[in-house]
Parts: C-alpha cells; sequence; structure tokens
DNA sequence: TCACAATGAACAA
DNA sequence: TGTTCCTTGTGAC
C-alpha cells in the first residue's frame, strides 16, 4: 500500500477530477454490483483520507469507505489534450484518442497508451468509477463498502491521529497520550491504527532508524520530547510522500542524491528491504526480525547495543 | 508455469 | 500466535 501518503494522493487527485460531478459506478469484477448501484449516478460531494482510509461521500449519505489493505491499488485514466471532443463518438469512430493513465497503489506510474476510451477493465476490477472523462479502476482492496454517516463514524472513531488532519498541538497530544499509555514495543504501536494513522511497514522501519530506536522497547518508558519529536517526524514525512508520491525518508542526501532517490527505490530507505546490507551510517549489516507479523528492519549497531546508556 | 512476496488488517483460538 | 482474504508482478524453473 499503499500506506497513508497514497490514500491522500488518492483523495486529493478525486477531489480534483470527480467532485460535485454525477458518477458512473460499477463493479466488472462483480464483487461489489451491489455497491456500486447503490451510488452510481449519484454526485460526489466530498473525497476525504484518513489514515489508510479513503471516503467517498455521496449524494444521500451514502459514503463508499476504501481500504487497499497490502497491494490494493487505484488506476486512474483520463483523456489528455481535447477531452471533450476526444470523448466524443465522433471522434471516436475515427481511432482511439489518447489516454493517460496514473496509478496510484502499490506502485505509482504515469504512461501514456493509446487505447480507446474509456478502456475495457483488465484484471479483477471490483469498482471502476467514470465519467465521461475520467475512469478509476480499484483493484485488490481489502475493504470496499458502502457505509451510512453512523457506520463511517465508527470507523473513523476507532483511528488514532493523523497529521494532516489532526493538526496543531491536538494531534501531538493525542499521539503522545496513546503511545505512552502502552508498554507494547514501539515497533509494534507505530503500526497500529489505532494509535497512529497512515504508518506501514515502510515508515515503521524508517522512523525507527530516524531517532536510532530499538524497536523491541516497550513505548511506555520513552520521554515524552521522544515522542512529540517521533510525532514531528511522521508529520514532516507524510507531507513530504503526499507531495512526491514517494516515500523518501532518507535525510543523508545533497540534492542530488535526493533527487535519483525520488527515481531509484533502493536509494530511498535506511534500512527497509537492506537486510544484510550495510547500514548507511555506521555500515553494520541491517537486521531483519518479525514484529507484528510483519518483517521490521533495523540497525543492531544504531538503534540497540551502540547506544548511549540514556 | 508456478511459487511467492508485497507499503494490511480482521478473525479465531 | 496463527490463518485467512484480496490481486498482481517478478523471478525461478
Amino acid at each position: 500500500m499503499p500506506e497513508g501518503h497514497t490514500v491522500h494522493r488518492i483523495a486529493a487527485l478525486f477531489r480534483e477530477v470527480f467532485l460535485n460531478q454525477s458518477i458512473l459506478a460499477s463493479s466488472p469484477q462483480g464483487r461489489f454490483r451491489d455497491g456500486a448501484a447503490l451510488i452510481s449516478g449519484s454526485v460526489l460531494e466530498r473525497a476525504e483520507a484518513r489514515g489508510k482510509q479513503l471516503f467517498l461521500h455521496f449524494e444521500s449519505d451514502r459514503i463508499v469507505r476504501v481500504h487497499l489493505g497490502i497491494y490494493g491499488a487505484w488506476d486512474v485514466m483520463t483523456l489528455q489534450g481535447d477531452s471533450v471532443r476526444a470523448g466524443s463518438a465522433q471522434t471516436l469512430s475515427l481511432g482511439a484518442p489518447r489516454a493517460s493513465r496514473r496509478r496510484l497503489g502499490e506502485r505509482e506510474e504515469s504512461f501514456d497508451a493509446d487505447e480507446p476510451f474509456p478502456p475495457a477493465p483488465r484484471g479483477a476490477v471490483r469498482l471502476r468509477l467514470e465519467t465521461s472523462e475520467v475512469v478509476a479502476d480499484l483493484r485488490g482492496p481489502t475493504a470496499c463498502e458502502v457505509h451510512t454517516p453512523e457506520e463511517a463514524a465508527s470507523v473513523v472513531a476507532r483511528l488514532g491521529p493523523d497529521p494532516l488532519l489532526d493538526t496543531g498541538i491536538r494531534g501531538q497530544r493525542e499521539f503522545v497520550k496513546r503511545v505512552s499509555s502502552t508498554s507494547r514495543p514501539i515497533g509494534v504501536v507505530l503500526m497500529d491504527q489505532a494509535v497512529v494513522s497512515g504508518i506501514g511497514n515502510v515508515y515503521r522501519a524508517e522512523i525507527l532508524f530516524r531517532h536510532l530506536l530499538d524497536p523491541f522497547r516497550p513505548a511506555s518508558t520513552l520521554p515524552e520530547e521522544v515522542l512529540v519529536d517521533l510525532w514531528k517526524d511522521w508529520s514532516g514525512l507524510l507531507a513530504d510522500g503526499v507531495k512526491t508520491g514517494v516515500m523518501l525518508t532518507r535525510n543523508d542526501l545533497d540534492s542530488a542524491g535526493r533527487k535519483r532517490a525520488l527515481r531509484v527505490a533502493k536509494d530511498r530507505y535506511f534500512v527497509y528491504k537492506r537486510e544484510g546490507l550495510p547500514c548507511r551510517v555506521c555500515g553494520t549489516h541491517v537486521q531483519m526480525a518479525l514484529m507484528a507479523t510483519r518483517k521490521l528492519y533495523f540497525c543492531p549497531q544504531c538503534q540497540i547495543s551502540g547506544k548511549a546508556s540514556s
């Protein structure tokens, strides 16, 4: 996934292309046929992200909640250039108009494709949202459901603060309170969406490294100033991820290195998926351990044994 | 062709 | 703690 930054980008893109428009909804795959029928033809009134959850508010108090899970993705295709003309039957009969695709999910890409618009669904499309100029295909989500406002509210109520929504001191206080009230390992707690929204397996490992924290240390033993730093760091990383579409967590790069890392995934991280490779700071081999059923990467020197006994 | 991993989380026991 | 679900791309054969 699609960690928190991806979902905020999707919400922003949907506001850009779908807001206040009547949307055709369908489920080419069939597994969301009833839900799609409930909303099809109605106007999208709001599109919002909270952590990893996307909420699409349609008329008549119908809210579609989408959670991409570990490999869900949206494929968004828009007509380019003379979009209105290109979409007309007359132009279509002349040949395929040019479409632009943008995928937002486990990997983002954009490319041009010479194919008719709207393109035929490829693969298992759970939900297709469509106007005359834009098609968005959803594949592989963990959750895609139509909610009442009450049901949506109860989902939101179970989520920890999101730095993009809970700005200022309130979000920070809520984060500090929720983290410090549990003795579970900080590496587990950062992944818990009831504690803080939007952090996934990549950001978890990278944030812990950036603060030279032992992932196994009980959260309740961390000083408040460390927790404040963690919150501020997550806020900055999330904002940066939303802006660039990339999880670039290294803060040891010059501008050329940063530019390269935006292109090359292997250059983006301190420890994530770098098991056995030398730590970028101390050269010790990065280790991997399972934590909260997920692969956790860390530097045993920087984060555990090498730390001053503070 | 096939096994497997992947940025996630709900559920059972 | 372990199992299950969702889908696709990759890399080994």
